[in-house]
Formats: structure tokens, C-alpha cells, sequence
DNA sequence: CAATGTGAATATATTCACAGCT
DNA sequence: AGCTGTGAATATATTCACATTG
């Protein structure tokens, strides 16, 4: 019997932590554009809007790459992130939908900004099909799999409306993207394996709208404009 | 003294059980689309892709709406989550940045779909000042406090570049705004009070890219398209 | 001596498992 | 009989506080 074999994945960086990477990566880069070359944890954590703690535990995580009495090299622990996030290597995307938000995504500059292009913009609307979004010429949905093969593409982005998104999430996984984030407003069945990541641009305004309600409530202030009540299943 | 005067505020509901709410109510409006009345702990479960115990949890926050022995009734689960959200509300948002997100944020259907009208657009570049966009005119930021306080706005969407988004917050806090859901890679100082919410997009990608990654080691497989170390403080 | 890295303490979240209703 | 609502158990995350080290 075999008694604590540690997972061979051990090296995995908890949840919470690993989603302020790309945070502590965002800030390091305007740091080093103001040409600060160490950084200590409360500065980071002060920038970041977060307890030095946290960032001390969450950077430990990737090892030991601080010194101690003098902070983080800038530089080093960029290039330590960048390494353990996987953006040493080249991540193209395929945008799947190419309406409104889809077309957005492909204009957005925030995606190739920070190093992901775009290898293709697929819809299956044939007055979409042809039109240039964001310098991509719009494909048809079927010719996704041998794009994705072709350059290699492991994660796709899902703009779809609701309606259409399963359908394309299946297409995505056949053609071999192992990831997927999800615009889409469902919940997308994939196989073990695949990764979803799910973002509800309009879920966010409604946390919002709940904190607005508590403040309305603490304050005894007058409710917003007018308390229409929507039809329940809207 | 005075010993455990419970927070007037206690009926604050956990913060990971409010982010699943509105996919509660997503899911719950479908279940509704096809007539069926009546949901379990389980169904909803199913459909949303968590646990039964969960979803039960979460709901016993709002109070106790559901009948032992059968489960909920949709259409009136359906309003609790609404009322404790505050969407029988109404919430008009202005959204701050006409750029590309900004543009696609105000045609984006999502919002307005689900009950966040568009009360206005605003830049500060001439060159986007009148122009029209999802129905709403681009207008100046200069007239962002005159539109807030007129349509009682308590919610903007911050579509910024980086570099203008701190100002527009401020400007944003100024106007009354108190709810701030912010899609520039920034972090917001803001005074206590107001709420910020971030949406990374391409820090989304990021933690894919970590994913995808960890699937490459796990599978010995081959590295994905040229390992091209991108400059440091990229 | 200043700041990291980390055990220990605390807080929050998830899940189990079942008593209690319908 | 079946499903909710919830204490208790577990897991995860955050924060404290300090020994350790350059």
C-alpha cells in the first residue's frame, strides 16, 4: 500500500490566488514603466487594493523569488509569472459569434494587448460570414475545426447568443480547444477536461444593483426611479 | 458595555452565494420559458452545475420559499431573488468610455435585456462626442453629472482606457454615482462607500492560459504554437 | 533592520447528512 | 416518501504575527 502519493499536480496554485496573477502582473508592468526595478509586498499590496499578506502567500506560491529585507525584483518576478501563467508561450483565440459582443471582442484591443491574437472570427449567419471584424475576416462556424487545428488554437471564446452557445461549445471541444470562456448566458455542458471560465457582464450589474439596494436601505433614502416591477420571468 | 449588538446590516447576504444569484434567476427564467412550475434543489442544481446542498444554502439566505416534500415554486422564487436583488427596481447605468468596449457595451443587448436601460454614453474625445451608438448619442463627459442626477443613475460602466479611468471614477463618485463596475485594467481608489467591481477580460484569458498549460505538463504533450518569450514588462 | 516566507489563528465557503415538514 | 432547511464537518481563503534571512 501506497500511502501519500502527492498528487504529481501538487504544483497547483490555489483558486483564489491564481485569479490575482494577472493583477500582480498588470500592476508590475506600470511599475516597471515608471522604471522601479524592486518592489516590496506592501507596495504591491497597496497598489493592488489588497492585504501585503495576501501577496506574500499568493507569490509564495511560485517559490521562494523575494529577498528578504529588500522586496521583489521587478523583472524576475514578472518573468516568474508570466512563466507560471504560461504567457512565455503564444495563445491564439477564436471568437465564436460574431455579433454585437463578438464583434466587440475582435476590436478590443485588451486581447492582443496582452498577447492573445486572434486567429479567427466564426459565426454561422451567412450576412456575418465574409465581414471584417477587428481586421479578421468572419468565417463560417464549419470551418472552425480546421483553424483551430491549423494554428493551433487551444482557447476559444464564446459570444454566442444563449440559444446557439451549447451547440458551438461542441463544436469548439471537437475541434480540440480545451478552454473556453463563456459570455453566453447559460451553462455550458462540456466533457471532463475542459475548462470553462464564465463571464455574465450583466449578473455583475445585478451584484450591483443589490449593494445599491442595501445602500438605499442604510441610508432610508429614497428608492430609485420607479419601483416598476418586471414580469417575473424576465 | 454592550455585548453582541447584532449588525443592523446582519441580513447582508455571503458575497459567493450573491454572485450565484443571478444565475439562479437565469436559469429559473428558462425553467419558466417551458411552463414547468414547480423546480427541486436538484433540478436547479443540475442546470446550473453546482451542488443540491448549495443551491439550497444559498436560497435559505433570502428566507424559507421553498415547500418540503416538493421544492419551489418558480415564478415566486423567481421574485424573491429578483425583490432581494433589487430588480424590481428600475437601474439606469451610463457608461463611461465610448471606445470599443464601450460602443459594444451600449449595443450589447444583455443590458437592457435584463432590465439595465442605457441612460447615457459619455467621452471626452470631440471625435466620438454626437455620435450615436446603441441608440444613445454620445455625449460629452462634462455633462455626466447633469445626466446622473436627472435620471437618479446610481450605476457606471467604466470602459476607459487605463489611463482615464481613475479620472472618470472620479468623476463618476462626483456625479453620485455608487456603484462602479469597471472594465479598465486599472485599480479604482475610491472613497468608502462606493462599490467597484472589476471585469479583466484579459486576465480572464490568462488564467485559461495557466489551464491550458497545466494540461500540456499533465500530458507530456507538446507545447503550443512557438514559445515565444514575449519582453518582460509586456 | 527591514521585508520575506510561513505556521497558526481566524474567517469564509462548501459539502455532508439528517431532522423536520408537507 | 420526498425535499427543504440547517447544524456539524470539512475544505478553502485570509489574516496575523514572527522567526528567519539577506
Amino acid at each position: 500500500m501506497v500511502f501519500f502519493v502527492p498528487d504529481p499536480s501538487r504544483r497547483r496554485i490555489p483558486e483564489a490566488a491564481l485569479a490575482r496573477l494577472p493583477l500582480y502582473l498588470r500592476i508590475l508592468g506600470e511599475v516597471a514603466d515608471e522604471g522601479t526595478a524592486q518592489v516590496s509586498s506592501d507596495q504591491l499590496a497597496e497598489l493592488a487594493g489588497v492585504n501585503a499578506a495576501k501577496v506574500r502567500k499568493d507569490l509564495s506560491y511560485l517559490g521562494s523569488y523575494g529577498t528578504r529585507g529588500v522586496g521583489y525584483e521587478v523583472a524576475f518576478l514578472t518573468y516568474q509569472i508570466q512563466r507560471e501563467l504560461g504567457l512565455n508561450h503564444d495563445w491564439p483565440v477564436v471568437i465564436v459569434g460574431a455579433g454585437n459582443l463578438g464583434q466587440a471582442l475582435a476590436n478590443y484591443g485588451g486581447f492582443t494587448e496582452r498577447g492573445f491574437s486572434v486567429a479567427g472570427v466564426f459565426d454561422t449567419d451567412p450576412a456575418k460570414v465574409g465581414a471584417v471584424v477587428g481586421g479578421v475576416r468572419v468565417r463560417h462556424l464549419d470551418d472552425l475545426s480546421q483553424v483551430v487545428q491549423s494554428r493551433n488554437v487551444s482557447i476559444g471564446v464564446l459570444a454566442t447568443p444563449a440559444a446557439a452557445a451549447q451547440e458551438a461549445a461542441n463544436r469548439l471541444v471537437r475541434a480540440g480547444v480545451g478552454s473556453i470562456l463563456n459570455f453566453a448566458p447559460c451553462v455550458l455542458s462540456v466533457p471532463r477536461g475542459v475548462s470553462v471560465r464564465k463571464v455574465d457582464l450583466a449578473g455583475e450589474l445585478q451584484i450591483l444593483s443589490y449593494y445599491e439596494q442595501q445602500r438605499a436601505i442604510a441610508t432610508g433614502g429614497t428608492q430609485p426611479t420607479g419601483a416598476t416591477a418586471r414580469g417575473v420571468s424576465a
